[in-house]
DNA sequence: ACTCGGCACCTGACCGCTTC
DNA sequence: GAAGCGGTCAGGTGCCGAGT
């Protein structure tokens, strides 16, 4: 029986309270590890009787898109030349989604290393991109992780209020990105911005052919009252183009556990993919950039992550196929979303 | 399989400053 | 003076590796 960190505490609790009354270890262990299979077991049929997963973000069909890109693209034409007001770098989207493109996150450029190893500088790294048309991301600068990812995003959030750069506090930024108010938290928050301003990135895909990005955030000002302002390349708004990008609700994000980087990664991952298809794990490895000592360990973690990815009703199931033959790198990885649904059902 | 201890991180209370 | 916002800090919680 797997059991749940809240059901682990639980059971470490149960067995120190029956010390306490002077119960026999072995005992106590015995009576605590079976009340923690009870309530595992009650947890896992209540689920069962949940209701199925609501979808976690919108699909269109390849004609709806095309009429959308064409919509999009004369109504940008029209602002631009009516107004002559810059437009945001980010399409318009809901304020509880957030906008995902997919070359970004369909690589290893946000890794998912152990946060209490430290950032190595990157001198050249060349990640591919997964898809079927492929393609890569050249990279140059300090090693990007989950929170940079998640910092990048939100200060492109910022940037739809005012277009051109965006302006926030620190404070405004940890309670968006659902960080702790801390010292601590804030010193994270500064390296992360820190280290966008160093990342220099040149995708190679075809829709896009060579587009040089040569910093993420290419201008930061700390104001007078804390706030930072920062400036985007403009590069940035070709991520957005031609529709390549999902709105993935931010509620997932929020409900999953602390410090599940690949949980977070394999999040934007899939929301990128509307029918995943099989993936072999050793691929999965590379793409996500581990660098894991050994790799059942590694299988460990993405065991443990995609089950999050089910409790918080972003997958529906998943599976890691057994080697065939004994051979290493057979095995595959396997996921299921819920059914999406259509765009024009969405915006009822 | 299980316990333990160190560590990282979060929560919530509290305080100071600014604005109305 | 009240409300809102931003910042600090102590205590609590959970993760993870080492040891048994």
């Amino acid at each position: 029986m797997k059991l749940t960190s809240a059901e682990k505490a639980e059971r470490r609790t149960h067995f120190r309270q029956q010390l306490e009354q002077g119960v026999e270890p072995r005992e106590a262990a015995r009576t605590a590890t079976e009340r923690a299979n009870n309530a595992a077991t009650a947890s896992m049929l209540m689920g069962a009787l949940e209701k199925l997963p609501q979808p976690p973000d919108w699909y269109e069909s390849p004609e709806e898109r095309a009429v959308r890109t064409e919509m999009t693209n004369a109504d940008k034409g029209m602002s631009a030349t009516a107004t002559g007001a810059r437009e945001p770098l980010t399409p318009d989207h809901r304020e509880t989604t957030v906008v995902v493109p997919h070359e970004f996150v369909r690589c290893g450029l946000f890794g998912v290393a152990d946060p209490k190893s430290s950032r190595q500088h990157v001198p050249h790294a060349v990640f591919e991109v997964y898809g079927t048309n492929g393609g890569t991301i050249t990279y140059c600068g300090p090693e990007l992780r989950q929170d940079d990812r998640q910092v990048f995003f939100e200060a492109l959030n910022f940037e739809r209020s005012t277009p051109g750069s965006a302006t926030a506090t620190p404070n405004q930024f940890l309670v968006k990105l659902g960080w702790s108010r801390n010292t601590e938290s804030r010193k994270k928050l500064h390296a992360c911005i820190g280290r966008l301003q160093d990342a220099q990135l040149t995708i190679e895909v075809r829709r896009l052919g060579r587009l040089v990005i040569p910093s993420l955030l290419t201008h930061v000002d700390v104001l007078d009252d804390g706030s930072y302002r920062m400036k985007f390349h403009d590069s940035v708004r070709r991520l957005y183009d031609d529709n390549c990008y999902t709105c993935l609700r931010r509620e997932y994000e929020q409900k999953l556990e602390r410090r599940s980087d690949l949980a977070r990664w394999l999040l934007l991952f899939y929301s990128t993919h509307q029918t995943p298809r099989p993936i072999p794990l050793a691929t999965l490895i590379e793409l996500c950039n581990d660098a894991p000592e050994k790799k059942y360990a590694f299988k460990d973690k993405l065991t443990a992550a995609l089950g999050q990815l089910v409790r918080v009703k972003f997958l529906l199931g998943w599976n890691i196929t057994r080697k065939v033959d004994g051979k290493s790198g057979t095995e595959m990885v396997e996921v299921k979303r819920p059914r999406m649904v259509r765009f024009e059902d969405q915006k009822q």
